[in-house]
DNA sequence: ATATTCTACAGACTATAGTCTCTTTGTCAA
DNA sequence: TTGACAAAGAGACTATAGTCTGTAGAATAT
């Protein structure tokens, strides 16, 4: 990296962490772009430089949760001898830290990034590392009959997320009103069931 | 109902048709309020009186799916014997109906516009048929013991509403790219299978 | 060392949703 | 009938995300 690169970064990262806590602070829709460049010094043209648009300073945020999964997550969950207790850990875990670390704003903001056709899509990346985990889960407890065998891993994966998703939009769009830590319980035992051998 | 108040609901209704028509032909985003009002012969004063945002010209269109629901679809679900047969057809038919009448674009906009907090809510309006017909039939499906009894029936109703929001939200980010009909069956199916008694 | 090219950036500009103010005209009370 | 009021509408204006163009200076080639 030269000395050009190198500056480029810095500039970077000066206008993610300042965009980070101003949006931490005001909510994501009351910072404006301009507000950002201002409090940075910098101009839009950097600001556009760096990133594809307002929504996509997430994008780093985005991919902490992933390796959040798969380092943090996936240790808790190791140890369990059945994979249904995996799943169950797992999901809670994730619905815990999204609420405590990420909180529903960021979430909000996440899902809606998604619905814009023109804007990059995370969700539908498919090497995403939430998909392998799911797979292996699914695949692991297939293996060992705790999981239906009349359907395969993609499909149970995609009911996951799908149900994943239901809850968390649901919870955007209550605006973080209930806990998703214990709401997610029900919904997701319901599940469970559902695909239970 | 006067001259004025009938002068206006001609308005109304001219604004509304023309920006469906056109939001049908060339998708929501591509359309603008400016362009709306010059093909009405209206102004931004007009369109503005009679709908709080763009995304509000959806809501008569919102009305009409929860008519959908209470008027044609109730009926196909009547005569079955047992509730769960009722869950099941009125939701495959729901998702028929969502699919073909109504579009993904339609869809993903519902659903965007849920995401703004600045916005009114179709979603949380307690009082929604939706909510009616869903408590009905898990109500009755619980009485006659094809239900699980641990849970309530409010709880029962969130959690179609979180798996039904979870694949209607996916269809949405996935631009319609997959059939709504056939995939909802394992989805709602596997739901089902947890929440039986 | 000099010329050339490229890239990060500045900031003016555009597109568009939504607001504000002013005007017109129907309604209603006296 | 007339005067006050209100509501519907016209259209200028604002806020803000995102684009476009030009430039300085760093990298690179000769």
């Amino acid at each position: 990296m030269n000395r050009r690169q190198h500056k480029a970064s810095l500039t970077k990262k000066k206008i993610s962490d300042a965009a980070i806590k101003l949006f931490e602070e005001k909510g994501f829709r009351n910072v404006t772009v301009d507000e950002i460049v201002q409090v940075t010094g910098t101009s839009k043209g950097a600001f556009y430089t760096h990133f594809k648009s307002k929504h996509e300073v997430f994008f780093d945020k985005f991919k902490e949760i992933d390796r959040y999964y798969e380092e943090v997550l996936l240790d808790f969950v190791k140890e369990e001898e059945f994979s249904i207790e995996k799943l169950r850990i797992f999901l809670r875990l994730q619905m815990k830290y999204i609420q405590e670390d990420l909180g529903w704003d960021v979430t909000r903001t996440i899902y809606e990034n998604e619905l814009d056709p023109s804007r990059k899509s995370y969700f539908l990346m498919e090497d995403r590392p939430l998909y392998r985990i799911l797979t292996n889960i699914f695949d692991e407890g297939q293996k060992n009959g705790e999981f239906r065998n009349d359907i395969s891993t993609e499909k149970m994966v995609m009911v996951c997320l799908r149900v994943m998703r239901g809850i968390l939009y649901d919870w955007s769009i209550n605006e973080g009103a209930y806990s998703l830590e214990e709401e997610q319980e029900l919904l997701f035992s319901t599940m469970i069931n559902g695909l239970e051998a």
